[in-house]
DNA sequence: CCCTGATTCGC
DNA sequence: GCGAATCAGG
């Protein structure tokens, strides 16, 4: 497969639109997620939230950058010695532990507040007893909730959504890509056109010479023939 | 393991 | 320019 204009075209809007590079893949067709990605980011579209870019060093260098690279170094072997990092200086007390037992469970509860020790025993059970005090209300009152049954979505029921986009009906967008109700105008197309009549009249305005304004700019295209 | 996007690099 | 391979976080 190719990256013709139409095709660029679904990714750009789905891919704005957050569709996941995924779902853009097999909406296209023939293409991979990686595919779609790299196309992506050759466009120049990004900047959407990656699981693995959490932040980057502001230009600002204090000291000297360090001039390790990041050497990603794919599979060459470094035949070097392992590099043995000093540990850290730091854990001065560490506080020697009493034996586990496992035949008590530790408390779970790391009191936060010690000025006021909670006293806690532990049932027959396993469970951890508790004083009158330490009720905290976790009743969760059944919330009278009223199911409705799932819709696709009320606003876009009969729209025409990316997916029913065709070569036979208009690809105008109505809204914005992410809003709940963003949809394609969905009318016949004008034969040849990605866009129904009226849209092509949105889409392909003549440039009149200024101050030639007149009233009703004739189509150049499109409607009933008449003759 | 599944998912995600980012990046690299041979083609 | 393309995309598989790979990386890396969730």
């Amino acid at each position: 497969m190719s990256w013709t204009d139409e095709r660029i075209a679904t990714l750009k809007k789905m891919w704005e639109g957050g569709s996941t590079a995924s779902q853009i893949a097999d909406e296209l067709g023939g293409v991979s997620r990686n595919a779609v990605i790299g196309k992506a980011h050759r466009l120049g579209l990004k900047a959407r939230p990656s699981p693995v870019k959490p932040n980057e060093d502001k230009p600002e260098a204090k000291k000297a950058a360090a001039p390790i690279a990041k050497a990603p170094v794919k599979k060459a072997a470094a035949p070097v010695a392992p590099p043995r990092p000093a540990p850290a200086p730091t854990a001065p007390a560490a506080e020697a532990r009493p034996a586990p037992r496992s035949d008590i469970p530790s408390q779970p509860l790391p009191n936060p507040t010690p000025d006021l020790p909670k006293i806690v025993s532990v049932g027959p059970g396993g469970f951890l007893r508790q004083g009158p005090g330490d009720q905290q209300a976790p009743i969760p009152p059944a919330p009278p909730r009223r199911l409705v049954p799932a819709k696709p979505s009320p606003e876009i029921a009969d729209k025409t959504s990316l997916l029913d986009l065709s070569d036979k009906v208009c690809r105008w967008p109505m809204g914005h890509p992410g809003e709940p109700d963003f949809h394609f105008c969905g009318q016949a197309v004008n034969p040849g056109f990605p866009y129904c009549v009226e849209h092509c009249g949105r889409a392909y305005q003549a440039q009149l010479p200024r101050g030639a304004r007149r009233p009703p700019p004739p189509l150049p295209f499109g409607g009933p023939r008449v003759r």
